[in-house]
Parts: C-alpha cells; structure tokens; sequence
DNA sequence: GTACATAATACTGTATCCATAATTATGGAA
DNA sequence: TTCCATAATTATGGATACAGTATTATGTAC
C-alpha cells in the first residue's frame, strides 16, 4: 500500500473497501476475511479492523460479535423505508435550491442538467449515471444545508449496495430525463413549490422502477 | 471493566463514552487521552480507539490525524442546519403515525402524555425532558420507518452535545406541553396532515427558544 | 528578556502477539 | 450410514510492543 495523503491508513482502507462494496467485487452476505484483505493491503489487522468499524456505522457491513463481518444484504423493507425518506429530503433540497440559487448557480446546473442530456441523445447509460449523481449532488449543495446534504449521501451509499439500477430498465433513462426537465423548468420558473414535488416524485418514480424490475428485491444481489 | 452482555468491548466503551459526552463530563472541545482513558477502564487502547472511530462516525467526537481526538463543537451553522431538518422528518413521522396507530397505540401514547402533563403540573423538568423524548420516540416508531428514526435518533444525538436545553427557559415548559396537547388533539382527531404540522411547528418552536436563549448559540458549552 | 534552534518527551498510528470462542474435522457408537 | 461427541484448527477480540511525528521543554544567541 503506497501512502500518499497525510490521512490515516484506516481511512484510505475504508475508502478503498467502500470502492469493492460499491463494485459489487464483495457482494452483499460476503464474509470479510479480515486476514486475507490485510494481506492483500500489506498492512497489519488493526488499521483494517478500525475501518470495518467505520463502514460498519456507515451501514454497508455488519459485525457479528465473535462471528465476523458480513457485506450488508439490503432487504425490500429498507428500500421501502429509504426511498419516501430520499423523495422528502430530495424534494425539500430541490425547494430550498430554487429558493437560494443565483443566476451562476443556475447556469452551473444547466450546464450538468446538457451533459445528461448528451448522455441520454447518445445512449451512454454510465455518462448519463454520474451526471445525473452530479445533477442531484449539485442542487443538495445549493440547498445549503451541510447536514441534509450528509444525511442523503449517506442513505444514497446504502442504496448503492444493491446492484441494480433503474436506468437500466426499458424506457426508464427517458423517463428519467423527462422528469430532470421539468425540475430543470421549474428551476428557470423560480417556483420552489413545484420544483419540490417534482423532485419528491422524481425519487419515487425511480422507486417505482426498481420495485418492478423485481419485485421481491429482498436480494438485489 | 466488568463484562455482562455478549457484545464487543468497543461498543461498551463507545455507549460509556456517549453517556460522558452527553452528561458533558466530556466537554466540546476536549482533548480525548486515549491513555487516560484506557487506564480509567483498565481496558487497552484498542477496543478504546475502535469505539472512537464509531463515535467519529456519529459525530460526536472528530478525529484529527495526528493530533488526537476531540469532542465535536457544534456550531450555529450546525444547529440552524439540524432544527428544520428534524422539523422536517419528525412532522413526517407524526403524519405517518397517525396513519398508522391503532387505538391501543392511540392509548399508549396518551399514557405518555399523561406522564407529561403530570411532570408539567410538579414542575419536575427532568421526568418532563424524559417523558418528553418518550413520546417523540414513540410517535417515531409508530411511523413505521425505522431509517428514519434511526437518522433522528443520529442528529438528536448531534444536538445533546449543546448544554442547554430550551426547557429550562422560563415559560418554554408550558409552552412545549401546550404544543404536545395540540398534536395528542390531532391524533385523536386522526387528523395527520394537522399533526405533521404542529409536530413540525413543534420542533421549530425550540429552536426558536433556544436560539433566543443565546442568539451565538455557538458554544453552548 | 525574547526569539529561535535543538533536544527531550509524549502521544498517535501500526504491527505483533496471545487468549478465547467458533468452526470444522475426526472418530466412535447406534 | 448417520448422528453425536470430542479434538484440531482457525478467526476474532484484546493486549502489548514499537516506530514515527507533534508538542513541549531546554538552552543558546542576540
């Protein structure tokens, strides 16, 4: 393991694992083996055990006194639960954005608001993930407020450990840019009262979605 | 240290640690010795530095490379964030609650809120404070969403850190067991969208207290 | 007396080691 | 063969040891 920042080396092994998680290279019910990945680190167990402690807070795995830490398996109750949380606070963040945002903030979000759109004329399914990421990021931040804003970052890695993605349904990206249009017009308009429903449905339509892909999606993985 | 429950050292220090932050025998803004404190419990620094990192995660303590740990200061940015966030998310449970409870949640709750009246009538401010988290805990389950909860109960924690409690303002008891019988009043009425609304009131109505108990509100150490 | 440089000290971060509990493997009896 | 008991192995949790960096103290020059 090559040190670069002057950040402690539970840090680096937290964000490195949290990578793995998120690529799905551990899967969701993945015991970790504590000893094969400080190892493969060429560091010692302590700094590994202390950043499980932290993705443990974090929610993506779960430490089993005596038994272990096991990769979180998100069930249908969490999504369940997670979603109408994300729909409020996202929509409450679109508001407060609309009611906050200068002109440059706007045009800062129109900008990302074309690179979907590009991503989206072209098919690019991953372009159009991560300015769709950065498109919600960007209007948390106008929001202002720190704490909303860390609070849906996390809810939001919890919902990265199942793997599947709406987008990938049928139709699903269109929709998707529809709706990124109309909160992008109620942005333009100035009505903070809309641009907050429409992102509070934005989120529950991609519930929605998720849900029909399967059903059951006790285990997405 | 003496061992009762199966559970992992580092969670008994990490709850030991909570309850001295909160009791503000740890103040905001201390310097954390590790080897005092592992002494104290006669326990290594491991399981002590394990529960610090756990404590990080929740905010209560901040980890600085290098240099140690510290109990977190919150700021004012920190408490204006916070109160419209937990307006926000407590009005919701209340809505969600009320739509949920069944008339034996009904009574229960009511139990609570008698124990709330009768702190009010003796003027007991402690039993008040303690029946007063009891029945806003309890209208949370009664939402259903346990994420949810669970990220109230996360920034509630945030806001023990800060001394004061609006409380102790004089007036702001009455004023607080007044609010509650207006939210009861909307749950026998199951009027939700009405108890969404005082609960959210509610919440703000103490920060506003609190606010005006230190305009700075910085260091409400 | 003050400011700076250097040395001593103390604490953090990591590695190693050990005890105990859990799991797996082995062997015997029904 | 199958089930259970016991032994061997392995992994977790905690303690101890060590290296490197911050901080503080000391001393010297101005």
């Amino acid at each position: 393991m090559t040190r670069i920042a002057p950040t402690a080396l539970y840090q680096e092994v937290a964000e490195r694992l949290r990578q793995r998680i998120f690529a799905h290279e551990l899967m969701p019910g993945d015991w970790i083996d504590e000893k094969k990945l400080a190892d493969q680190y060429g560091i010692s167990r302590t700094p590994l055990r202390e950043a499980l402690k932290v993705l443990a807070s974090e929610g993506l795995v779960e430490l089993k006194p005596r038994r272990g830490c096991y990769v979180t398996e998100i069930s249908r109750q969490d999504i369940d639960d997670i979603f109408p949380l994300m729909a409020m606070l996202e929509g409450r963040c679109a508001g407060d954005a609309v009611r906050r945002a200068s002109p440059a903030d706007f045009a800062a979000l129109a900008d990302i608001h074309k690179r979907l759109e590009a991503a989206a004329r072209d098919g690019r399914i991953d372009a159009f993930f991560e300015a769709n990421q950065e498109f919600h990021f960007r209007i948390q931040e106008l929001a202002g407020n720190r704490r909303m804003l860390s609070v849906i970052q996390d809810l939001r890695k919890v919902l990265k450990l199942c793997r599947l993605h709406s987008l990938s349904i049928e139709g699903r990206l269109q929709q998707s840019l529809d709706e990124h249009r109309a909160v992008m017009a109620a942005f333009k308009a100035g009505d903070a009262v809309k641009a907050e429903s429409l992102m509070h449905d934005h989120l529950l339509s991609g519930y929605d979605a998720l849900i029909k892909m399967d059903p059951k999606a006790a285990k997405a993985a």
